[in-house]
DNA sequence: TTTAGCACTCAAGTCTCCCGAGTGCTAAAA
DNA sequence: TTTTAGCACTCGGGAGACTTGAGTGCTAAA
């Protein structure tokens, strides 16, 4: 069932095209734009056999061919070239991305604000699976009698604060022992692995009145659980729109009406993040890690640019992404690692036209200098640390 | 120039059947649909001096006429009425609203959620402009050395944190006495009359040693100075691809393009701060305040809604809004306000053919219900404090 | 196995025609 | 003086006919 070598030569020029040039494609026209070396007729009996195969469609009889899902994912998982970004570009993306950078959140919105403005797509970033973050702090301030700020820190320098009613009775000092309370008991623990029994545990030890505790036990609880629910970074709606498959007014809205759905893109990754710790397939294709194609490995062409490979990334095309209204789209993941086994996701999603080969250099070269920030970063914490002991 | 009964009675019903119906209306066809006492003739006159005085305009030759700016602007200042809320909706708004609502920033995101939802076009809430905000404390708290998190509290409940660089050898008590000395200093001054140099004369009273201190203070005064680059919520995006105006797909990206532009909807209502301070006119029409037409004194339905009226609200029709893309759109915003002076907004944006009335009955209303939320949460507080003496 | 040739298909552009809702103007009616 | 009836005119938009051209499948020859 493995296609020929002119199945695949004739394939990969199609969706070439067909991502060039939005037109569905034809045997002659074909023939004449990339010098083949055989005739349109020949290239006319293979393109009826790829549309058999199920690797091409035809929007009616007699119009050129249109790649299928199926043409698409053989198309990236066998034929693209993946380019390398040009030094210039990555230096740019570069700079972009280092500049005033002292938090994770910072990161993100620089990370999907570049993506989006270099592929011309929509780009989304998110926070790394708090779940599975270490707690490191909780500090209450009191705010005024009655309302008090609980800050939660987690690992990788997450930060979620929100205000919590407390007893009016409780000082500054109760707060004080409260969360020192629950530090002395939590931190270090794994957010997933925090129960209501452990927190009610951990205030216990302050041998404050049980009846103080009671209110604000539940409030503390659920300020640390939801401390994952931090945000994610989207950019580039508008640039969807520019798209010829997006000027019929309701594809477009579907998809933004689907993008404006809360949860939808942690719903879509979290399938990811699924497929990524069983490392296994994927349920409609195998489809992660095409990481080590052949034709890929021409070097790059700076030296100073030689730690950016392709990394592992993840593409869903049109169906697979299982979204009513997303079917015409495809969604190019990565993930960025965190110290502590941490993972986030950094994603485009654009047309299933999209230019996979520039979304994927572009993506993996910024998940790479993420990965670089983020380690060094790390790297000059250990050593300030270690030169103070 | 001010227009005779006829005219407006007949600009009147032309505005509302635009607004309902989105197609030109013609002379016959109104007087068939509302039974009007004259004839389609002298509709025709009629319409034909309004258009000459700029209140209607005609697509073509032998077309129906539709409202122009000027027109829409007559039909907001004296010809709409605005109907009250139907009791069950205001109940199920004051609901949304009030349930399990701690933080201002919660009830801006439920506010703007609600009114995306109820009136089908797109809402924006802003936090107050904090620049006026009162500084109440300024916490550091280690994160691990050479990294501290800064976390700023505003009046009215306004958090704002972000992690900052410290110099490595900075202990927690070092960053616990400059937390100290600041909120000494400067705790209870507005924002904007903080300085450089109060900072700096704050910190100094730490009698930390002052390379140390050069490396922090930087940071700590952006810090605090940023702490009003708050989010700002805005929902219902895709509600405006439902109407007929943007089935265009170009329109459409125009309007989508400059929403996303950060900081543009700021500068919109920053137009609408100066105009509230100064109470004075706007620059295009004196649009402001049409609170008291005498039309819209029928009360309310139910004695338990009777304490919710039409408010200062701020209504921007076209080019009133000064910003290319957005010629289609109108924008009705009014502003909550929070002890202390401080005031922010919220608003709906729509296409110029809104629902006007509609509108203004529902941002009133969550107007009203955000104002009473926050009065009485402020006046518990005042009470509990009080209790406590 | 490949190619040349031919007949066939069909979307999309253009042209024409026609309909109807709408207008402005004028002269008669109120 | 104001309103109405009547009439001629306009023009967007929909329906239909026609053309064009890029594309296909099939068959027979190379």
């Amino acid at each position: 069932m493995a296609l020929d070598h002119r199945k695949k030569d004739i394939l990969k020029v199609i969706v070439d095209d067909y991502i060039e040039t939005a037109e569905p494609v034809g045997s002659k026209y074909l023939v004449s734009k990339y010098h083949l070396p055989v005739s349109s007729a020949t290239v006319r009996n293979t393109m009826s056999e790829l549309e058999q195969q199920g690797y091409l469609e035809q929007p009616h009889t007699s119009s050129g061919r249109v790649p299928s899902d199926k043409g698409y994912r053989e198309y990236v998982e066998n034929l693209m070239q993946v380019e390398w970004l040009p030094p210039e570009e990555a230096r740019g993306i570069r700079m972009a991305l280092t500049e005033q950078v002292n938090e994770i959140s910072t990161l993100l919105r620089r990370a999907s604000g570049v993506l989006s403005e270099t592929t011309g797509y929509l780009s989304v970033a998110l926070p790394p699976q708090a779940q599975s973050s270490q707690l490191l702090q909780v500090k209450l301030l009191m705010i005024e009698p009655g309302r008090a700020l609980i800050v939660v820190v987690l690992s990788a320098g997450q930060v979620k604060d929100r205000i919590v009613r407390i007893p009016d009775l409780l000082s500054a000092e109760d707060l004080l022992k409260i969360s020192q309370a629950i530090e002395a008991n939590l931190a270090g623990m794994k957010l997933k692995d925090i129960t209501f029994v452990a927190v009610q545990s951990a205030m216990q030890a302050t041998s404050l009145p049980e009846s103080l505790l009671n209110q604000i036990m539940y409030e503390a609880y659920t300020a640390i659980k939801q401390s994952d629910n931090l945000d994610s970074y989207l950019n580039g709606m508008p640039n969807l729109f520019a798209h010829p498959e997006f000027q019929d007014i309701s594809r477009a809205r579907n998809v933004v009406d689907k993008l404006s759905q809360e949860g939808l893109l942690f719903g879509l990754l979290d399938r990811q993040w699924e497929s990524e710790r069983t490392s296994g397939q994927l349920t409609p294709q195998p489809s992660d890690l095409p990481e080590n194609q052949a034709d890929q490995k021409r070097g790059p062409t700076t030296p100073g640019e030689a730690d950016c490979k392709p990394c592992r990334y993840m593409i869903r095309i049109g169906q697979e992404l299982q979204s009513e209204g997303l079917e015409d789209c495809s969604f190019v993941t990565t993930t960025y690692t965190l110290p502590g086994k941490l993972m986030g996701f950094i994603g485009v999603l654009g047309p299933m036209r999209m230019n996979y080969s520039r979304v994927i250099s572009h993506i993996s070269f910024v998940r790479q200098t993420m990965d670089d920030l983020i380690a060094r970063s790390a790297r000059l914490n250990r050593d300030s640390q270690h030169k103070e002991q």
